[in-house]
DNA sequence: CATTGATATATAAGTGACTTATATATAAGA
DNA sequence: TCTTATATATAAGTCACTTATATATCAATG
């Protein structure tokens, strides 16, 4: 699927911006990422491995992401690769969370929110 | 789509809920739809008309919105054709709009938010 | 009243991010 | 050792989008 574009930024994907979100506090990998929007409940639905992995390539490439230099010394998996936000990558999820802050607000004007949600 | 959650609730396109947020106070046509996202600052862009026309299609195939019995008497214009929210349109866009709110709410959580952003 | 730009809807052709399916391999627990 | 969970990867197909084009009416200007 191919979400819009144009007028100054380029916009991002929904799973794209889960896994921004996902990496925001910290490295993971990939399977990581998977359980990690999982186990949150404002994820529509888990991506499927085949979204993931190739959604780790495409944004590698757009540099919004990258993986470490080093790897994490305590409980580690050789199968694993870690990827981290680049600074590019988290100043595009704080544009696109600014963004998604201000639909939720026009959302709660148009009554589409109960009284107390988050 | 992916069903996993619970829930079990097929997610939304961001185009879709858009709509569907710009039909969530009143009656609107479809090139006053892409106006309204345009004039809204929370739009990432606003659809073409290829795009849009094509989601109402397919939105009002989904049941989510449907053509109003009466059209408005003042400032109409023959060439228009009006939708509005169906009870189904409008309880899926409250659901989208609680997930929205509860990613926004992660979203803060994890610092991506600058203090004081709506 | 002719012309232009904005408004208004519609569809065909192509793209690419996804879904579904499959493959491979190691780690962990029973 | 057997099974399940963990872990990454890619091929094939789908479909919501993009881009382009078409048609027509409304509103404003000279």
């Amino acid at each position: 699927m191919n979400y819009i574009m144009e007028l100054s930024m380029p916009d991002m994907t929904p799973l794209t911006y889960q896994i921004l979100l996902a990496l925001a506090d910290g490295v993971r990998h990939g399977y990581g990422i998977i359980k990690e929007i999982e186990g949150r409940a404002d994820a529509a639905s888990a991506p499927s491995t085949g979204a993931l992995y190739l959604a780790l390539q495409r944004m590698q490439g757009e540099g919004l992401i990258e993986e470490p230099k080093s790897r994490p010394t305590a409980a580690d998996d050789a199968r694993r690769r870690y990827y981290q936000l680049t600074k590019k990558g988290r100043e595009r999820a704080m544009e696109e969370s600014t963004r998604l802050a201000a639909l939720v607000a026009a959302a709660r004007e148009k009554n589409l929110l109960v009284e107390g949600a988050s």
